[in-house]
RNA sequence: GGAGGGGUACCAAAGCGGUCAAAUGGGGCGGGCUGUAAACCCGUUGACUUCGGUCUUCGAAGGUUCGAAUCCUUCCCCCUCCA
């Protein structure tokens, strides 16, 4: 009872409501369960909004249960009314497929794919709701539901009370989801599903109906939305999504996005995303809140990129951000040496770096003292770069404010 | 179907014939302080520029005018109230 996926659960902040936690406990501690989580397959990858999830999918493995990842290329075809306000782009057929290839990497990279009991079992609910036969649906699962009590959930009853259509399609999206997990109890005898907190409309009525339709109890876990202390959602910032995938964010901005952690969330986050122990997070917390960081950093980049890759954006964060230096994983850009005799606009370097995209913008930010060449601040926005500013190895950093750095070398 | 209100930059929201590339707030970016944090302060926030200017933007298309985000016409979309 001392260590149990429920207790942990609730420890590293990962609860929000569960349909019934006494009698769930009870199976856990009994049984190994298989657990499902859904993923919506809108996007090309996934970013660092859908890791809670992730994370509890490793939970689940670290205590022997088995994970189940639905892809939903049936429910993607839909699109989930919930939390949205407005009707989500309806994506074709092959993006979908190509979507869901590239996002079942991702799980292969978190998850243990070798234990043979814990292995994640992926599914894509394509296989039986892109056959269901619509008589046959309305007469076995249609009866289940009362619409009264549909029009009550949030994800509706939102959309209409701000008289914004809801399209029929989009209406039936809880039930589908709700006969997904009815059709993985009986084909896969899945006992619960985990979700966001927004998804506990759709996961309660798959609940129900399998507790009308098989007279059997599964049971629901939700995740709290996490918000940050500064308020805002978590995984989004200017640049846009916190990819999961280098060829979308490279190690080192992954690594970057959570050295840069509020100090407020460092701690839950050490938490939440790491694998480290409880009690040596309760161990280390009162550590210079840096240190922190980097050890929130490097957890987390490694377990997505490698521990290579972890320690190689350490080091450079190190060389450019306390030795002001260069590090090898800053991204880098090549220039032709004609070019470079000829001598180049530092206008036009830094907008075909990559680092600003208007020549206005850069003159501003000139203006604004933001443009640095080996760490010296360029006044004139008419300055020549020219073959003289490279060092003995060919190469300059060209920086953009603090944090963005260019390494641009001649070949 | 009837009556009214509205669509302005990343978002919210002023402007209602010239001084409007468009007030103000939020957000973003840069600078300062610091710890690659928060808070705070300052600057900046359409593009191109030989820094004189030039070009494109206020739901869409036309029109009036020397001149339109502002006036007129048609169209599209949204909201509120009534049936």
């Amino acid at each position: 009872m001392e260590n149990s996926f429920l207790k942990e659960f609730k420890e590293r902040e990962y609860f929000n409501q569960c349909t019934n936690s006494d009698e769930l406990e009870q199976l856990m501690n009994k049984k190994k369960i298989r657990v499902y989580i859904g993923f919506d397959c809108t996007s090309q990858s996934l970013h660092v909004g859908s890791l809670l999830q992730i994370m509890c999918l490793r939970m689940l493995q670290k205590y022997g249960h088995q994970p189940i990842v639905l892809l939903g290329g049936g429910t993607t075809r839909i699109g989930d009314p919930s939390g949205k306000e407005e009707t989500r782009n309806i994506l074709s057929e092959k993006e979908i497929e190509k979507n869901i290839k590239n996002i079942q990497k991702i799980f292969r990279v978190f998850l243990d794919t070798k234990n043979k009991k814990t292995k994640p079992i992926f599914v894509n609910n394509y296989k039986w709701l892109g056959k269901l036969n619509y008589i046959k649906f309305l007469r076995e699962i249609g009866k289940h539901f009362t619409i009264n009590k549909m029009l009550s959930f949030d994800s509706v009853k939102l959309r209409l009370d701000r008289e914004q259509s809801l399209s029929y399609m989009e209406f039936n999206y809880m039930i589908l989801q709700a006969y997904d997990f009815l059709e993985l109890n009986k084909t896969k005898n899945c006992l619960m599903q985990i979700g966001g907190s927004d998804q506990w409309g759709n996961i309660v009525n798959g609940v129900e109906l399998i507790k009308r339709h098989s007279s059997k109890q599964v049971f629901g876990l939700t995740t709290p939305l996490i918000t940050l202390a500064s308020g805002t959602k978590m995984g989004k910032t200017e640049k846009g999504a916190v990819w999961l995938e280098k060829k979308l964010l490279s190690p080192y901005d992954y690594w970057q996005f959570w050295r840069n952690t509020d100090d407020r969330d460092v701690l839950k986050f050490l938490k939440m995303f790491t694998d480290l122990d409880l009690k040596k997070i309760d161990e280390i917390k009162n550590q210079n809140i840096n240190n922190l960081k980097i050890i929130l950093a490097n957890e987390s980049t490694s377990m997505l990129h490698g521990k290579a890759a972890a320690k190689n954006a350490e080091q450079t964060a190190k060389n450019t951000f306390e030795k002001r230096s260069i590090g090898d994983d800053l991204p880098s850009i090549n220039i032709n040496k004609d070019e470079i005799t000829k001598g180049v606009n530092i206008v036009d370097l830094v907008v075909s770096s990559n680092l600003l995209t208007s020549k206005s913008e850069v003159r501003r930010t000139i203006k604004n003292k933001g443009i640095k060449i080996n760490n010296e601040t360029i006044e004139d926005d008419k300055k020549i770069i020219s073959i003289n500013s490279f060092n003995s190895n060919n190469f300059i950093k060209l920086s953009h404010g603090k944090k963005n750095h260019v390494i641009i070398k001649i070949v």
